[in-house]
DNA sequence: ATTTTGCGCGACACAGCCTGTCGCCTTAAT
DNA sequence: ATTAAGGCGACAGGCTGTGTCGCGCAAAAT
């Protein structure tokens, strides 16, 4: 029968990633789990045939406990194809500016797939995808700034086991550190930093800190405590990270004919529609919410937007015109 | 031996991800070139048996081709873990809004895979999940242009397969679509839109098709003709898209205390310097390259920002402010 | 229309592998 | 020192996986 395929492949998908792993005896507890009903002796024959097969191995402990090693070779099924590799390579390259590299490591298997299906085509292959496939980022490349990934390790396994985290945090505005003991409520990656909302020590509010600024970070025993019906959707729209996503606003904007054009293809609202001016302008009407973003993308566009409503963000994009012409006549 | 194991997993990743499938025989021929040599029979049981147990399938043509269908199950080893699960989920919530719903589909089984991985913790561990992460965009979340699936389909095969390409394309300022024969050269998304490069009929200069503006693709067997030394790299570098990487310049930048923060974090070069002056606000040095991301950028500070060097672009930026303030003020 | 070829599929038999079992030994814990 | 856990070699037997054959269907070739 298929049975034994099936428990190895069982077996393969059982074996966690990382240190420490499984013993024999918890790999056979789990089998027994999903129905494979084998002597421990079996499990240990499978371990040791398949582990040469696929290149994962144990620690010399006794007994020694199973795991992967850090970028054991990717495999998925469906495998890839060179369309979804393709799609692959076109992610990893939009990704790449954008995500710690701490956050990439732990998806870096599957783009590491990815290119070796398009190399696997030949050689001529692979430098023709090098080339002809790019991503072209849409601001300013930041430097995205570095986690520590043990950090980072902590950081998930305090979230996900709902524990308390005690960290050596840089404040922002201080050169020392300081030992904090948290109660880690949610995690948020705005742009490229990633913050963990959390209440510190004893104190009851709610505060933001940035992984890239935890020096350390130990797991402790104790489980979190949450203030009661805390949601994090909720702190993020209360404008916990300047993404306020206030009342909507009726928008009316008049572009130059050429800046339209990228507005045309990807709107901004559903409901956006856009009429040409008499003069060659086009005007553009859309309800969105009024946030930060808001502002900022109308900013970006300088003089190659007029906003026409509603007055009150006309004003203000008229008084960030006024001030930064005063700041730069003087 | 654990021949059997392997060769049925070499089964599974051979089969093909789309339509049309794979016939036994060719199976079968591929397996010997991977040292399995074994009979046709066997293969047809393997099939048999795999397929009730895996979820792939078979058209019901003469004889049967075999692939997955869309949306099969996905696997990969090493397996998901919670960990890689929550940075999956977090790059999901990321590209979400990003990419083009065809491209998304293609990786959709990671995403897919992920989620299981969050959820099989129980119920409970699921809505945790759902409401402790999450990804707060950059940018204004415009409305990703959608792409048809058969499109994107066949510039892919294109591309991969150095083809013409025969399209039904809606320039941008008419009502009717025209024929088209493209030379496909490269792919390029910039922000969310998908652009083909590639020139047409028998012209000879090199032009952007937008992928969501081909109505209809279909592959064409005559090989592409590349203008010699066509570098996909040169043509975005020389200003295909807006993404002039110009001379690095020396820049010399005054900010808003309190705006200045951000940049602090995740600087715009390596060579970042930051110092504050007398009256609070925070001078920042870098040198970084000349191109539209950045005035684009400086510009959306508003007049929290000061560009104080170099000259060139203090003027450019100081005429986007006056030009404003004129605008409004009339 | 007939022939031919390809191949799916059921049946059968046998080789050989997979598995359970036992025993010895090492290692860690009490 | 004693005990328990479990790694590992060895062995035997049941049973599964595999090759082989033949029939029949369907598409392609003549």
């Amino acid at each position: 029968m298929g049975d034994t395929t099936l428990r190895q492949l069982t077996l393969l998908q059982l074996l966690p990633r990382r240190r420490p792993g499984l013993t024999t005896t918890a790999l056979q507890a789990r089998l027994g789990d999903r129905g494979f009903a084998v002597h421990l002796r079996t499990v240990q024959r499978d371990l040791d045939r398949l582990s040469s097969r696929f290149g994962f191995t144990c620690d010399d402990g006794s007994p020694p406990r199973w795991f992967w090693p850090p970028g054991a070779a990717d495999l998925s099924l469906p495998a890839q194809d060179p369309f979804s590799a393709l799609t692959w390579s076109l992610i990893a390259q939009h990704l790449e500016p954008l995500l710690p590299r701490s956050l990439l490591r732990e998806v870096e298997g599957q783009f590491a797939a990815a290119r070796t299906m398009l190399e696997s085509g030949g050689a001529t292959q692979l430098k023709r995808w090098q080339q002809r496939v790019r991503s072209v980022p849409r601001g300013l490349p930041l430097k995205a700034p570095e986690i520590d990934p043990a950090v980072l390790d902590a950081v998930y396994a305090a979230l996900l086991e709902g524990r308390q985290l005690q960290v050596e945090y840089q404040a922002r505005n201080s050169t020392d550190s300081k030992q904090l003991r948290l109660q880690p409520l949610g995690l948020v990656f705005r742009d490229h930093c990633g913050y963990l909302v959390a209440t510190a020590n004893d104190y009851t509010d709610i505060v933001q800190f940035a992984l890239h600024r935890m020096k350390a970070a130990a797991l402790l025993k104790a489980a979190v405590i949450e203030p009661a019906q805390f949601s994090l959707d909720e702190y993020i729209d209360a404008g916990g990270f300047l993404y306020t996503q206030g009342e909507t606003l009726p928008l009316k904007l008049v572009f130059d004919a050429y800046t339209a054009q990228h507005l045309l293809e990807s709107p901004v609202a559903e409901d956006q529609c856009s009429e040409v001016l008499s003069d060659g302008r086009i005007q553009l009407t859309a309800t969105v919410s009024d946030s930060q973003q808001l502002t900022w993308w109308l900013l970006g566009f300088g003089d190659k937007v007029e906003v026409v409503a509603p007055q009150t963000l006309r004003r203000r994009i008229a008084e960030h015109a006024n001030n930064l012409s005063q700041r730069y006549a003087g």
